[in-house]
DNA sequence: ATTCTTAATGAGATTGAGTCTCATCGTAAT
DNA sequence: ATTACGATGAGACTCAATCTCATTAAGAAT
């Protein structure tokens, strides 16, 4: 389980692998990720941290988030509407996202067969799956 | 099979259920769109029918491929470069796309028990699939 | 064909997410 | 504590996409 003390942790080794200092910044957008709710976007990120107290700039907000993607701590997620979210991979299993369109609600789904297809149609065709987006877009079932 | 007169045809319905005009500009967008190499972008497509003589705005690219786009007729895909491609639907069977992170490349694909399971999911949660974003990114397997 | 109403267009301003610059600050090694 | 140099912040900048509004042109009516 992900407690505060860890979450330190995991960002220190992060940090020293990319050669990069630890800083107040740097740990308060991490944690800010790793602690709420899921698919925030930059600016929100940022405001909360300046709610918090922690003074920080919007360019250290997104190069942060570039470590932490870069690193496998963050994933990006491109939800169609300009505006980039982030959740942290950390104690998560993978999913993708049913986007619903009349609520804007974001479901998080897993599918063991569609992830086993989605590397065999790599392979089909020559390639090593790196990585996927996979967004449903949905409506509710009317009754 | 896609004739030119076919295409001004469908074009002409479109417009005409949406109560709008039917212009040279919306033509050349369409015809740009239908007849050209797939995948391209908004100034892309800008720059071709300017350099074909036929005075357009971006203002009215842009207008005319959300016509086209809401009205099936244009595809819209997020490579997640942050510029839109657009790919004509006519005569397309439905298809997802594989992006090679080395060469920039886009391939084609399309699974039916891929889709099939998004459709399974959506409805398992509730949900009427609408549409779908599947994107792979791919790396060529080294010998 | 000419007139007329109103939608469509174009040039350029604007928006907004994300990136870059560079003077200043702060980390951490010594 | 000193020092070297990486990190930060304010705000300029980029660039795709959208908006504004004066002008243009469909296309219906005559």
């Amino acid at each position: 389980m992900a407690t505060a003390a860890k979450n330190i942790q995991i960002l220190k080794e992060v940090l020293q692998k990319e050669g990069l200092r630890f800083t107040r910044q740097r740990l308060a957008v991490w944690t800010e990720i790793g602690i709420s709710r899921k698919h925030r976007d930059a600016d929100d990120i940022f405001i909360s941290i300046r709610s918090k107290g922690v003074k920080v700039s919007r360019a250290t907000v997104y190069r942060t988030i570039d470590v932490l993607v870069k690193n496998k701590l963050v994933r990006k997620l491109d939800v169609g509407d300009g505006k980039n979210r982030f959740e942290s991979k950390i104690d998560e299993e993978h999913h993708d996202h049913m986007i619903c369109l009349e609520t804007g609600n974001i479901i998080e789904f897993y599918n063991s067969r569609l992830e086993q297809l989605q590397e065999k149609i790599a392979l089909d065709n020559g390639y090593e799956l790196v990585r996927h987006v996979h967004q449903l877009f949905v409506r509710p079932i009317k009754k």
